[in-house]
DNA sequence: GTTTTGAATTGATTTAAGTCAAGGGGGTTT
DNA sequence: AAACCCCCTTGACTTAAATCAATTCAAAAC
């Protein structure tokens, strides 16, 4: 068994519920894992025995359409977790791709290991019925925004949301701003736009590859241009 | 207690893992739900006490944006269940509202009575983990749909989901078409549109409320405009 | 049967965002 | 330092879909 940090696992919600012995067990299927920028860890459709969590780097959810285009579903980053809502289909498959958009460490859990648990701990279903809930408020969430809202709002939505995790007025865009756009459903071309706009309006000022917001409790006002 | 009918119960897979005391209980706490069209059943934002069957009828589920638009992110017909993955967020409130888009009766059942069940079975909550990992990647799908494919595919696919549906080439559109199009995030004037190209194509032909489609295997092919 | 009402269609126009193509940086390699 | 690469930006143009407005249609109400 690799030195896996026990710790993080507990600080994980889909972990903690489980006693010393059980956390034992997850650890012996599981695996580090490194990916380098650019490097694939599943392709959609793939068969899937595995979800993981992120240590370090930040991993891209895609899907490709007929004609080529990428959409970033997700990009799970630091100490989230992805691919655990596919446990319970019954032929369980990936149903996106995941990439690593910079150097990556990820644990590596054994689905089947996992599923025994489950259904040895109510705690533990309870966690990922909980977590499942929030994934599904949030996709909603997801399609609203694509449906009803505009590029403009999207990206100031995106903005407040960063800010709101660092907890700060100024952001580091640690991502490439076509892997954004991707997230946003944008092109890279009206991304691009839709700043240097925010940024005559004075709403945010940008730097290189930090963005600094200016009156963040108006940003979300400025969804709808004036 | 209600006359509520207990095989439809029982094919239900959020219901069938449960014992024939188990439904009973169920049952104690849950009522039969007459909506007239237009009506409403709740609100975004609502305080979630109840999750709900649909006997008869279809029930729109949506949200509005700050412009007033209305997305339907989901037509609940005969024999689906909604809003039961609410029922683990610590302050359940719904996240869509709920209104009768034609006459409709339901079952409504208590989430505590339900939650409390779930605590005691282990085959309850996996049905209920398989069934919000189906709902994910229908959205998923959906996420898909919005950002990488247009309105003439979006409906094309509709039109084979529905055909898949009921079994036949030939559609009985029960809805308004109005509802179709927020479904499908289009006006309906953008939607009447598509379905006149597809009849002038050959691809469909409408008369009234009902549609044919001419050739199935080769209607999905023709989602890009040639 | 005529009137009324809302739904659906059609037409004309606008708009948000995509596409295609050409430049500008900024950093890395040699 | 020059050359290279890649990301990002900018410009010109196209396009899908929304909007606004008028009309047709169909079913219900009288």
């Amino acid at each position: 068994m690799p030195n896996i940090n026990k710790s993080v696992l507990l600080n994980s919600h889909l972990f903690n519920p489980l006693k010393e012995e059980q956390v034992d067990r997850v650890l012996s299927s599981t695996r580090e894992i490194h990916l380098g920028e650019g490097n694939t860890l599943f392709r959609q459709g793939d068969k899937a025995n595995y979800f993981y969590l992120v240590l370090e780097g930040d991993i891209k959810l895609f899907r490709i359409s007929a004609g080529g285009n990428e959409k970033i579903i997700e990009i799970a980053s630091k100490y989230h977790t992805f691919a655990e809502a596919v446990m319970f289909l019954e032929q369980p498959h990936y149903p996106v791709s995941a990439e690593a958009i910079n150097d990556s460490v990820l644990y590596r859990f054994n689905i089947r290991t996992y599923l025994e648990l489950l259904s040895q701990s109510r705690e533990l279903c309870f966690a990922l019925l909980g977590d499942l809930s929030i994934r599904l408020r949030r996709m909603l969430n997801e399609i609203e925004r694509l449906s009803l809202e505009n590029g403009r709002f999207r990206v100031i939505q995106y903005l407040d949301e960063v800010a709101d995790r660092s907890n700060q007025d100024s952001i580091k865009l640690h991502i490439k701003k076509k892997i954004i756009a991707s997230r946003l459903s944008l092109t890279p071309e009206t991304l691009s736009r839709i700043f240097k706009e925010l940024v005559e309006e004075e709403i945010i000022s940008i730097s290189g590859k930090s963005i600094t917001i200016h009156d963040r409790s108006r940003l979300k006002g400025f969804g709808q241009a004036e």
